[in-house]
DNA sequence: TTGCTCCTCACGTCACGTGAGGTGGC
DNA sequence: TTGCTCCTCACGTCACGTGAGGTGGC
């Protein structure tokens, strides 16, 4: 029971606005098979998205900019998360112990993965930035000798 | 009197290897007047850098993977660069104090731009990490949970 | 009914990758 | 002299951008 159903379907260039993208994108990601597409739908006519479609795509395009991966890494990684997504239904329908601690330690590489990958990406950028603080602290000390 | 005059000059190949590009990169970069090149070279003779050369590449490398722009803006960053090279040399080049400030405050807003597009990446960066600092956190917990 | 947004081709573009065929320097 | 790296075209590729010409739904 989601609120997928009494929202009012949204149509792609609202979608692709809201995410910060083009539709020309959206249906992009769709024609490689990186998004579902085309259900139920009649050739010609208007792609509908809800909500929960939006709030997907917006995870699959922050990826893709922040971690600067491929498309085909992209479609791995959703992949990776689905396996996730799975291993998560599978412990709520267990209730062996013994199993919901295998279907954990089986989730955990994934993310600890994508984890590695952010930090590498933080660590780059905290180098720069530390650099252009120096920059701008030496401006600023010399600003402050010319003043005396 | 920098070191270059008494190290190796080092070839294409090398230079790509160090800085984690490609070869086909590099003369690309020099292709669309981003590194000037052919200086006085002979048309089918080998290219040869200096460490300077290499540092310079190096830093514009880094900013096109940090700050994801594209090659025409890493373009318009060098000039910049180039711009306050100069106004240092000003600098350096003056005794009147006014003049001075006056150079360090037309250097500043370069430097500004260029903090404020670091910044705006970090802050999505960190936004991501800490979501999946949260995932993380609740697996563990759930791992502890399981042992009692 | 009028506009606006959507649709499907299909070619263009940016930043290189990838051979093809040939030459340079330790 | 033998290899390895380099050279210059020149076409290929990835992730879309950009019209062209036409249709859908408030």
């Amino acid at each position: 029971v989601t609120a997928d159903t009494a929202t009012r379907p949204l149509r792609i260039g609202e979608v692709a606005e809201r995410i910060g993208t083009t539709p020309r994108t959206i249906r992009y990601y769709e024609e490689i098979g990186l998004l579902p597409g085309g259900g139920g739908r009649e050739k010609g006519k208007h792609r509908l998205y809800t909500e929960t479609d939006v709030e997907r795509l917006q995870q699959l395009t922050r990826l893709r900019d922040l971690l600067g991966v491929s498309l085909d890494e992209l479609k791995q990684i959703v992949e990776a998360q689905e396996a996730r997504d799975a291993l998560r239904r599978q412990w709520h329908e267990t209730d062996s112990e013994a199993e919901r601690l295998r279907i954990v330690e089986e989730a955990l590489p994934h993310v600890e993965t994508q984890l590695r990958l952010v930090r590498g990406r933080l660590a780059e950028l905290e180098k720069l930035e530390s650099e252009l603080e120096e920059r701008r602290r030496r401006l600023l000390q010399r600003r402050r000798e010319l003043r005396d």
